[in-house]
DNA sequence: GCCGTTTTCGGCCCGACTGTTTTCAGTCG
């Protein structure tokens, strides 16, 4: 799959193009990024299949953009991408990462200043040269160095899981202060995007001016980077930067559609809109001086002509054109699940007592909740032999009948060794509820050894379902070579599961799988792989990627009565 | 460079804030 090098290739030729001040060109490229990076389907295959012609059926890929991504996949480069970099160091492209560095301002550098690398300009802005430059000043040469450190400590993004419930916090903070009517969280957390960079906050007053003092002085601010009677942005506590925009309450709606976005599904309302002779921004859904709709997302998505697509769906990846056709799925809601299937206890490496969790679960609400310690084979989490096995059983039995509200499943997070063979014997497997197959051990096995030990695990009779299947740990870990093709067909083929793992550093499968699974019919379970009671509530975040992926109710088995789905 | 229910040429999303300016360009989301 070339997509992601191809569309980094088209990103870094807008970044060189806007340096050189290359007008709507830099536009041009980085739309056919983002369509090629978001597509599906392998481009190369596009190619190979129908050549140039096929590649041109691609939104905002005409002439020359399918001409260099035949180049690349014929020859692995790209020609015009070559000799741009030979006109711009790279030195001079990763001065764009600095806050405040746009193209404009980078070419001047470079070109007035001979700055090429980082270094050279944090030199040069000590020296205080920088100021010299006309349209620079005293600020600027600060800005610059701040913006260094800032690049320099990384500007990795953070977990959905821990991001979001401290935005949460915050607005609640905000949602006391006086002459606040309402205050959402916006932007990508409110998408659920498994990362996000910075928080998106929105608030609702009649008095933007007091609200603005108001929040730049809250506890958790260390730093106040901008701010206006409109919009404040502050450096957090944590190290996060977090956007509150003030509205007016009429406008709660279009103020959110504007704020959630995605930024491409922003473009292509607001595109929209002009066809119908309209104008979309936070401010409303305008014709001429008249407000159309902005008090409720419902009503502007109504009159664009469109159902109310979910936050998690703005991703202009197809929502709109469904929303036209009144035909936008179901998707699983945020109260749809009924049972945690994949938890641990201090019999392996949970922090908590199977008494402790199966409480939390009760309290949760769940109808059913799976006990799925880890097998033998894994000694640094504590692995249960078959003796222990057979005890924790008895303990389960025991606490059923301490919980008769809640049907208690038993279950094991089990091995799937090198070899491709389960870690318990088939007798071991047929005595749990829940058989949950997962790798722990040679990560580092090629493709095709980890596809095989996948397939076996799927073909293995007691399997209820796979765990966090392509083991990536987000910024950590690469997911294993694995074909997830195969191991799909394998799924179909056998009518087994895929786990969307709600863990904040897993989310996996992601999204991209996930929707993939539901256009094949491969059922899904999501699940928190809790190791403590805390962890019970991670359930949201595996749902939100469930949700980004276009997943209804009845894909979730976990979504449905146990006597639905499971056998025995 | 792409694209077409105002266009095969001439547009290309929209608005806020900052710094360096004397009215606005550049950057950001």
């Amino acid at each position: 799959m070339k997509n992601k090098e191809i569309a980094a290739i088209f990103y870094e030729m807008a970044d060189l193009l806007d340096i050189l001040g290359v007008e709507w060109k830099p536009l041009a490229f980085r739309k056919a990024a983002r369509v090629i990076e978001s597509e599906p389907e392998d481009v190369e295959k596009i190619f190979r299949k129908s050549g140039e012609k096929g590649l041109k059926e691609l939104e905002g890929v005409g002439d020359a953009i399918a001409k260099k991504i035949g180049e690349f996949i014929e020859t692995g480069k790209v020609k015009e991408h070559e000799e741009l970099k030979k006109q711009i160091p790279d030195g001079v492209e990763s001065m764009l990462k600095i806050p405040g560095l746009g193209p404009k301002k980078v070419a001047r550098l470079f070109k007035e200043l001979k700055i090429d690398s980082l270094e050279k300009l944090e030199k040069l802005a000590k020296a205080e040269k920088i100021r010299k430059l006309s349209g620079f000043g005293e600020k600027s040469e600060e800005d610059i160095l701040m913006g260094l450190e800032l690049v320099k400590k990384g500007t990795e993004r953070k977990l959905l899981g821990i991001i979001l419930p401290y935005a949460e916090e915050i607005v609640n903070e905000i949602r006391k202060l006086p002459h606040v009517e309402r205050a959402e969280v916006a932007g990508s957390l409110r998408r659920m995007r498994e990362t996000v960079k910075d928080m998106d906050m929105l608030v609702f007053t009649r008095t933007p001016g007091v609200v603005s003092k108001a929040v730049q002085k809250l506890s958790e601010v260390e730093k106040v980077e901008r701010a206006g009677d409109t919009l404040v942005s502050v450096r957090l506590k944590n190290g996060i930067s977090a956007d509150v925009r003030m509205l007016a309450p009429d406008l709660y709606g279009s103020g959110l559609v504007h704020f959630t976005g995605s930024k491409e599904h922003g473009i292509a309302l607001r595109n929209r809109a002009i066809k119908m002779g309209m104008k979309f921004s936070e401010y409303g859904l305008v014709k001429g001086k008249k407000i159309v709709a902005s008090k409720s997302e419902k009503d502007v998505y109504a009159a664009l002509g469109l159902q109310e697509v979910p936050p998690e769906m703005r991703e202009n990846e197809g929502e709109i054109e469904l929303a036209e056709k009144k035909k936008l799925p179901e998707i699983v809601g945020y109260d749809d699940i009924r049972g945690d299937l994949h938890t641990h206890t201090v019999w392996s490496d949970g922090a908590h007592t199977t008494e402790q969790m199966v409480s939390r679960a009760v309290e949760l609400g769940y109808e059913y909740y799976a006990i799925t310690d880890h097998s033998k084979s894994d000694v640094v989490a504590n692995g249960l032999n078959e003796k222990r096995v057979k005890e924790h059983m008895m303990e389960i039995d025991k606490l059923q009948k301490k919980f008769p509200q809640i049907t208690l499943l038993k279950g094991s997070e089990v091995a799937i060794l090198t070899n491709g063979e389960m870690d318990y014997s088939n007798k071991v497997l047929k005595e749990l509820d829940i058989v949950i197959a997962s790798i722990h051990s040679g990560f580092k096995n090629d493709e095709k050894k980890m596809t095989a030990r996948m397939v076996g695990a799927l073909e293995n009779e007691h399997v209820t379902f796979i765990a966090h299947p392509t083991g990536r740990l987000i910024n950590q870990r690469n997911p294993y070579a694995l074909n997830t093709e195969k191991i799909m067909d394998a799924a179909q083929r056998t009518g087994k599961a895929f786990e969307i793992n709600a863990f904040p550093s897993r989310l996996d499968f992601d999204a991209k799988n996930v929707h993939s699974c539901v256009e094949r019919k491969i059922p899904l379970v999501i699940n928190t792989d809790a190791h403590s009671v805390q962890n019970l509530d991670f359930m949201k975040f595996g749902i939100g990627q469930a949700r980004r992926g276009w997943a209804t109710k009845k894909d979730i088995l976990n979504a449905q009565p146990l006597q639905k789905w499971l056998k025995k």
